[in-house]
DNA sequence: TCGCGGTTGAT
DNA sequence: TCAACCGCG
């Protein structure tokens, strides 16, 4: 006899009901299905940004599965622990979810999977939220890929699934099992600036996603060789956010990008391409999870680098007032907004490794804080990438020079002005928000005067270069 | 997905 | 005088 027991669809970080292949696989079953989300350790542990980006996520898949006649049971505590009562509640005979990929993950799905197992439950875990498994890309002396444009060409020419449509009906079990509320979770808790700030900024959503990535398809990816990178102007999809917590597919988008390509459209290439660039992060994360926590070249541990958080410097880069202006542009924007842009990214990055001889690891952990569009591989190699200390990385003697840059990327000044306003005048806008948004403690005022530089463009350079050349390694 | 200082060579 | 180019960190 046909087994009927319901399935536990638990959901991570894939806040979606289209293209999930888990879900597929359970509403195929033709048995009832009871999502669940936990919040164990692992989400205790995200940064405040992120945490609180993740519970607007999971309240909108609430609500989506609501609208699907089904519902989302949340529970708090050790995973395994949890879903094993929700078994013992519901009589579910299968767990399925779709996988993920850093070492904290990893270790704990591969617990529970060998766990449910052995108590008769059936525990399955699907690919989808890479394009491509991180073990099937291997070079051909059969190791893992270390720089970006082989990898690129290992993968340009695959098939990548077709993304799978929405569930019309999820089957709901007889009778469902208690759940606690999202209020009661305080997710938004550690936002220091309050959610109210970044709020507006959101893109909320499946919905929102493919709305985006609609968008962009539409107009942006005509132009987005060039607008891409520059700052003051909307030239970016912006998908990080949603492909951060699953709100779309790195297929969906793949796909909406092969069709741009075949219509000519300039910018779809370089699109595919920055999609592979999430995958190759994924795949240097998965091949050395120490990408997350050391210096992936490990003489690098030798550098000098400042690790001490409490250096004004260091305070001052995170506040953004380096006195640098594209550098504190940058850094307010993502206190403001949740997101910078990947220009500015760059620029702050080499301005706090180089000109300030700052660990990365700093940096990155103040992106982990404030990104709602927060991603542990992408950040890490970002940084470690900037830093030079990663794999493919820039050479550390690539000093980006915030000053010129300005001048190359934001000719007309539209980025820094919003951000810092303009000189002589009332901060207004977005400027005038960073002041409001900011903690008391970090006693800046609107009418303060732009700071001088901390540490100026060539000094800095200077610095950073006899640092390098003096290396013992 | 860089920047600088230097040289070259046209004007 | 200066844009273009080169070599190197």
């Amino acid at each position: 006899m046909a087994d009927t027991s319901p399935i536990l669809l638990w959901f991570r970080r894939d806040l979606r009901l289209s293209d999930h292949p888990a879900l597929t696989a359970a509403v195929k079953t033709g048995r009832s299905i009871v999502p669940v989300f936990l919040r164990d350790g692992l989400l205790d542990d995200l940064g405040a940004a992120p945490k609180w980006r993740l519970g607007l996520g999971v309240g909108c898949l609430a609500e989506a599965l609501q609208d699907k006649g089904s519902r989302l049971i949340l529970r708090s505590g050790d995973a395994l622990e949890q879903l094993t009562q929700l078994i013992d509640e519901t009589g579910a005979g299968a767990v399925y979810w779709m996988r993920a990929y850093d070492p904290q993950s990893v270790e704990r799905d591969t617990k529970v999977k060998e766990t449910l197992k052995e108590q008769g439950v059936e525990a399955r875990s699907f690919a989808g939220h890479l394009m491509f498994e991180p073990w099937t890309v291997e070079t051909k002396q059969g190791g893992f890929y270390k720089v970006y444009t082989p990898f690129w060409n290992a993968v340009k020419t695959r098939d990548v699934a077709e993304p799978l449509a929405a569930p019309g009906e999820i089957k709901a079990p007889g009778r469902w099992p208690d759940s606690e509320t999202l209020d009661d979770w305080r997710l938004g808790a550690a936002m220091d600036r309050g959610a109210d700030v970044v709020r507006p900024f959101v893109q909320l959503g499946e919905q929102a996603a493919q709305a985006r990535l609609g968008a962009f398809m539409a107009s942006k990816v005509a132009d987005y060789n060039d607008a891409r990178d520059i700052p003051g102007t909307d030239g970016t999809s912006c998908l990080s956010e949603n492909l951060s917590l699953g709100e779309i597919t790195p297929q969906q988008c793949w796909h909406a990008g092969l069709r741009a390509r075949e219509e000519g459209k300039p910018g779809a290439e370089t699109f595919l391409k920055e999609l592979v660039w999430r995958e190759f992060a994924y795949h240097l994360m998965w091949h050395t999870p120490r990408l997350l926590t050391d210096n992936w070249r490990e003489d690098w541990e030798a550098f000098p680098w400042n690790e001490d958080e409490r250096k004004a410097e260091v305070k001052a880069w995170k506040q953004g007032r380096t006195g640098i202006q594209f550098v504190d542009a940058g850094l307010r924007e993502m206190y403001v907004t949740g997101r910078m842009h990947n220009r500015a990214r760059m620029i702050v990055a080499s301005y706090l490794t180089k000109h300030l001889m700052c660990h990365w690891k700093i940096g990155m952990q103040w992106f982990e804080d404030c990104l709602i569009d927060w991603d542990p591989a992408s950040n890490a190699m970002g940084w470690q990438w900037s830093a030079g200390s990663g794999p493919d990385a820039t050479p550390y003697f690539r000093v980006f020079n915030p000053v010129t840059q300005l001048d190359r990327f934001d000719k007309d000044r539209a980025y820094v002005q919003r951000w810092l306003g303009k000189p002589g005048a009332k901060l207004t806008g977005d400027a005038a928000r960073y002041f409001d948004a900011i903690p008391k403690s970090w006693n800046m005022e609107p009418d303060d005067h732009y700071p001088e530089p901390v540490v100026n463009a060539d000094e800095g350079r200077k610095r950073a270069l006899e640092a390098y050349e003096n290396r013992d390694f």
